[in-house]
DNA sequence: GTGACTTTTTTCAAGATATAGACTATGTAT
DNA sequence: ATACATAGTCTATATCTTGAAAAAAGTCAC
């Protein structure tokens, strides 16, 4: 019951400083005095506290704006190369290692390839570890200038020094990444689940921006969810918040690769939806063939439609969002040539009043995101603490 | 995107008086030595500030401890006369008025039985309003002492100045019930959900104590739930959050008193179990008559078991809680009878990682913890906010 | 060009806060 | 009675934000 606390006089300075700094984020280039309005701070610690981050180089001076006959206002911004974050999308069929500057700039790449069925853990963090080393050097940037990595894995990810993982499609059972992949890096690191690192892109970035309560819908081969309360991805007790795809919608109903029965992913997720359709693929044309499955007017995808309504109902029905954002590469399919039947579905299945507060939008970034979500997590650390000259002085802890 | 703001230095100061007298409230008479290592303040912090609470006699000392050897503790506790909250509790069949002090001991009560279907807002209005008046006077409590007046009403209720209700059941369709109330009464008016002032309850004295991440459920002749996230209510963008009983846990399924359809309301709602197991009853006869069938053995309970441990893993699922708590007088009734089956179907319903972090319990409290519930509301604001000398020197609002 | 005016930004003194560490209070043990 | 132990308060200090005043850097009319 005891809510959150502060301290002293120089942690206001902190919060302050971050508040500042993460006005200046999103709001791209802007002057101090819209920055009091921003903030809400006056015009003197403003004034101040950016005069501390010029010094620190954490931002910098960007240009000049006329004003009807008044001094020209000095606009700031986050300096793109104060420092750098990598992010990782360890998914099914790839591994993929990203750096960005800060304004996400993608300045390298690596991918390597993982055959079906095979993530051993060790040749995944071999992986890992080799794109982490590979991008540094590719763009140049100097390593203590990297900020942190980013990961994004599929399952259940209890965050934590550990960062333990379950993923069932992996064969993961309580595997300890954050150790494993410590011990062959020096950069701090940021382990979560793949679903919520794309939430947090397309909240950055993509369809979610401007909402404080959002859910990120994700429908692949299987389904997942991001759940964005009040500005911050929802993680309950263990972080596992959000097991969307796999909530019953049908007692008794189509048995899922998870060993259960009834749940939402046997019926919308696309290995599913391809299964009931009858047709046989393996991952390499499942993409193909479900985007024509999608336009072919099948009873089945009718079907999924209503599932999928129901599914965003339900959602609805207990999170009460602004917005909610479909996406994944599924998602995607039906929602390019569906997107009012899904609305009408989903309005079927709600409450009205909660119906009618929820917006009903594709993703905007594409099933790629989970890397640059990843990633974001490294600068969301970094706008919430970053202290004077605090740049991978002593490597810190997930 | 922007996280909570602190400003001033003064800022700093409500604060930490608000956690430290929120430590205070919820562990009893304490030390100011205790109260550093629960508050992280320092000693000095920690004097000064119960100082102050002391002079605006908003904490008492409650007594000596002794400590092997060396100067006793003097023990502190918020002061359980400084004010005195007000709860209300509409319900379907009755208004329920009740004082308590800030020990949360009932000093009056009053209440008004609500002929069925007779929910006319005016006649809801009139038993609230003097039910106030009643409680004032017969506690004998000064008017000046009230902190607030904290109301738990059917249905959907978007907060804010004028607190709109929308209760099917009630046939109120956008009720300005804050409005309304505000025309007769000088208190401060908190007005939210009964279910959610139930949860805060159970929270707070119940079997809801210790946890941050938990769910209240609420199984009466309908279906709601509480959910609290990080300590705190969840409400969503609009307060609707937590509309459990209406998601659809069946496409297509038996038809819902709230015009949908396969809504888990529909299946284990009191109401919804004695029509599928073809018994009829009216308001007066119905919990008689589900007690009765709960025991009976009959398979129609057996199926709500089925549909509540589904309903719950759902939960579960979604919002990984360390506790749900089974409430709500049809739920406490199956649960008396039918826990280890109702864990048993809700594991078999769940995904592992996430069931094996919920612990699955009784509530504590009984049905008629909605009036208590309603005051801590007032508690809560008072806890959080009070300033020197505050109590009702301008008449707050919602 | 120049002086008046406007708008943005910085400087400065004032008021408020938490903390460390010294100090006082109040007991037990021997 | 003296030593010791623990609880609570006081004082000096370093920070912090802020409002007001001052400075900076322009435009505009003439």
């Amino acid at each position: 019951m005891v809510r959150p606390e502060r301290r002293t006089v120089r942690d206001l300075r902190r919060g302050n400083r971050a508040v500042l700094l993460r006005a200046l984020y999103f709001a791209g280039p802007t002057s101090r005095h819209e920055l009091t309005a921003l903030t809400g701070l006056s015009a003197a610690t403003v004034s101040n506290v950016t005069g501390d981050l010029l010094a620190d180089d954490i931002i910098v001076e960007a240009g000049l704006v006329d004003s009807d006959g008044g001094r020209p206002r000095v606009l700031l911004r986050v300096n793109p190369t104060y420092g750098f974050a990598i992010g990782v999308d360890v998914g099914e069929t790839h591994v993929r290692v990203e750096l960005f500057d800060l304004d996400m700039n993608e300045l390298a790449k690596s991918e390597f390839a993982l055959r079906p069925g095979a993530h051993d853990v060790d040749v995944v963090v071999r992986h890992v570890l080799s794109g982490i080393d590979a991008v540094v050097a590719d763009s140049g940037v100097p390593p203590s200038k990297v900020l942190g990595v980013g990961v994004g894995v599929p399952g259940i990810v209890e965050r934590g020094p550990e960062a333990m993982i379950h993923a069932q499609t992996f064969g993961w059972d309580s595997v300890p990444l954050g150790t494993l992949l410590r011990a062959g890096t020096p950069f701090p690191l940021h382990i979560d689940n793949g679903a919520k690192t794309m939430g947090q892109a397309e909240m950055w970035f993509g369809a979610g921006r401007g909402s404080r309560h959002a859910v990120i819908a994700l429908i692949g081969s299987g389904v997942g969810a991001s759940i964005i309360a009040d500005g911050m991805t929802y993680r309950g007790a263990n972080s596992s918040a959000g097991e969307w795809g796999h909530t019953k919608i049908a007692i008794g109903g189509r048995s899922c690769r998870c060993g259960g029965r009834g749940c939402l992913e046997a019926y919308i997720g696309a290995e599913a939806v391809l299964e009931r359709a009858g047709i046989d693929v393996d991952t390499s044309t499942e993409q193909a063939a479900f985007a024509e499955l999608v336009t072919s007017g099948s009873p089945v995808v009718e079907e999924t439609v209503e599932y999928l309504g129901a599914g965003l109902a339900n959602l609805i029905n207990l999170f009460n969002p602004e917005r909610i954002v479909v996406g994944g590469w599924a998602g995607l399919l039906l929602g390019q040539h569906l997107l009012t039947t899904i609305k009408q579905k989903a309005a079927e299945n709600c409450l009205t009043q909660p119906y009618s507060t929820a917006s009903i939008v594709l993703g905007r970034l594409g099933p790629d995101a989970v890397a640059l979500g990843a990633a974001t997590l490294v600068v969301d650390e970094f706008l919430l603490s970053t202290t004077s000259s605090s740049v991978s002085r002593e490597p810190a802890v997930s």
